[in-house]
DNA sequence: ACCCTCACCTGCACGC
DNA sequence: TGCGTGCAGGTGAGGG
């Protein structure tokens, strides 16, 4: 569900709200979200450990656990929201909200809940040590606000591919932290066509892009979150906005903020590309 | 190696 | 009212 912003936004309110509290018990009512290990062993390893950081490898949570110094069980819990996961903090004496799955019993009285309607949601336990060599982890992109994600590694980039960039920006493998909202809105803001073909791009319109990539993440970051829908801050209240921030996105037919012609949507991989004809050269 | 399609789920808006 | 269809912010398996 979430992209790069708003995963920096949950990893942001769990600091606030769990760093440093024990998780006395949990409970997995999901197991199918559970990779790597079973309910058991989770739910074992789990018990006494304590919440020291939290922090995201693009769209990916990492919570540590007993990572202080000379810890001997030093473990990270994985999580990924994919389309509606969401961490809530209720207490004991609240109901738990709808489509919870995980229950973490934390010892100020108060529970972390993992809820996910449409159960896309992902979640693995594993050693620290083992993180970096999990696949996924190891095939992402560099972050893309961070030096690493180089104008140099971009182009090189673009120029081993032939798809077209609407689709390149949403590789997780190429482009770190995009998703289908911010991959419309970054070409937007470029002034490239989504249908253009990553390896035809110009340095020139690359460095604009690779400029615009950054600016549209470090935007979201900033405006809080441009979700539309409600979005669960990790402390049983909610951030997010029914106001819509997107420039193109799900603003087919109407007027360009630019230039005022009609925003156009297509389809590319089975999913809707929003885009302004006037604005967006190929 | 690359890239495409589909599967995984539930809910909602829409047209008939 | 009820049913069918398409769509929704993300991956990851499997196949060409």
């Amino acid at each position: 569900m979430p992209e790069l912003p708003e995963v920096e936004h949950v990893v942001r309110a769990l600091r606030r709200v769990v760093l440093g509290r024990r998780i006395m018990a949990a409970e997995m009512k999901l197991p199918r979200l559970l990779a790597g290990s079973s309910p058991a062993s989770f739910k074992r390893k789990l018990r006494g450990a304590r919440i020291d950081d939290v922090g995201r490898r693009g769209k990916y949570i990492l919570i540590g656990l007993n990572s202080k110094p000379g810890s001997a069980t030093d473990q990270v819990l994985l999580v990924h929201l994919r389309m509606t996961g969401k961490f809530l903090c209720v207490g004991t004496d609240e109901p738990l909200p709808p489509y919870h799955h995980v229950v973490f019993y934390l010892d100020d009285d108060r529970r972390l809940v993992f809820c996910d309607m449409r159960q896309f949601g992902r979640m693995r336990l594993l050693a620290r040590k083992a993180l970096a060599k999990l696949p996924q982890i190891q095939a992402l992109a560099p972050e893309p606000l961070s030096e690493d994600f180089s104008f140099d590694y971009f182009v090189e980039t673009l120029s081993q591919s032939r798809r077209c960039l609407k689709q390149l920006l949403l590789d997780q493998t190429r482009v770190l932290g995009l998703g289908n909202i911010y991959a419309s809105e970054a070409l937007f803001l470029a002034g490239i066509s989504p249908l253009k073909a990553a390896n035809s791009l110009s340095k020139k319109r690359a460095l604009r892009l690779h400029q615009a990539i950054r600016d549209i993440l470090q935007e979201a970051i900033d405006a809080g979150s441009t979700l539309r829908i409600d979005f669960g801050d990790g402390n049983g209240s909610y951030f997010g906005t029914t106001e819509r921030f997107w420039r193109v996105y799900e603003r087919q037919g109407e007027p360009c903020v630019n230039c005022g012609a009609a925003i156009r949507r297509v389809v590319q991989g089975g999913r809707s590309t929003y885009f302004c004809p006037r604005c967006q050269r190929r």
